[in-house]
DNA sequence: TGCGATAAGATCGTGCGCGATTTAATTTGC
DNA sequence: GCAAATTAAATCGCGCACGATCTTATCGCA
């Protein structure tokens, strides 16, 4: 029983970034019934409740718009989007004013099921069993964390 | 220019979820040029740490050893553990007091490799300019949260 | 006005993640 | 001692990520 436990601390351990990525994927697992249940997958999810938007009001926006928000870029986006598609959750329909953009909206049943995706990161938040304090502890300590590492990959070297 | 910017705040920005999501893909991309340099991936970076020890003198283990320190599966390790031994950085051997279990080792180019490897994380570390203070509270809230959803998915329930 | 530069998406190849299944070896129960 | 249950790893299929390249449309500017 105890032989699964290391006999050592790992050195990943004392890495952030480690912690990111093992802390991300066991998020995603924890979601992963829910989404599963809506026919979702994470990232799918993701895109729906940034069309969504905060208050159900979102408004139709391009890939690139998306992408900027979500940390994504065309080479991920533009297959996914079309799965999605496929599924009838979204429209893509190249814009009259500018060829080159394709704006992504919700159908009906994309909205419906944006509705259903809004209310799955509550339950997580019940399973986790996260206080509210953590909660903005954790949340601020991200996003700082994320502003700390932004545009310093070399892309958006400027702004 | 500042068109880039949305107008509204995203709802995904309230998850913590899409934040470490986020902010694990900003690290890896952050990494990528490094390990790029020295030929590794992401996980192959994490698997080399893993072999190598907290003190350069780790020991050869299990398949699933490594998956339980890194929290990956055998569906994820195998595959990427035998293009490492394309590599020349590992071998890949049958136990032989229990032929069910492969034991994984560095080889000399590994272990070289692995050192190198290490150098990688304070060159990061240079880049983002986190201070110590940042660094330990980060770290102490990616581990609290980690432990806070070990075993939260169905699998492990018992210890 | 026309042509080079830039920008928006799409496409392609490779390598993860992961659910589901398979194969083979060990352990357990009787 | 042997069949059933369990365990370790591998395999398969699909959907991301992402670097690199391609296509097409718009813009800049002489």
């Amino acid at each position: 029983m105890s032989d699964t436990a290391p006999r050592v601390i790992p050195p990943t351990e004392a890495l952030i970034c480690f912690n990111l990525y093992a802390a991300s994927h066991g998020f995603i697992r924890l979601y992963a019934p829910y989404l599963e249940g809506i026919g979702l997958t994470y990232p799918q999810f993701l895109v729906l409740l940034t069309l969504r938007g905060p208050d159900g009001q979102g408004q139709p926006q391009g890939v690139g718009e998306l992408g900027a928000t979500l940390g994504m870029e065309s080479n991920t986006l533009s297959p996914l989007l079309k799965r999605m598609q496929g599924a009838g959750l979204v429209s893509r329909t190249r814009s009259e004013q500018d060829e080159r953009r394709v704006v992504i909206a919700l159908t009906e049943a994309g909205r419906a099921r944006a509705e259903e995706a809004a209310a799955v990161p509550g339950c997580i938040a019940e399973d986790t069993g996260l206080s509210e304090e953590d909660y903005h502890t954790t949340l601020a300590v991200l996003r700082k964390l994320r502003r700390q590492i932004a545009g310093l990959d070399g892309t958006n070297a400027a702004e």
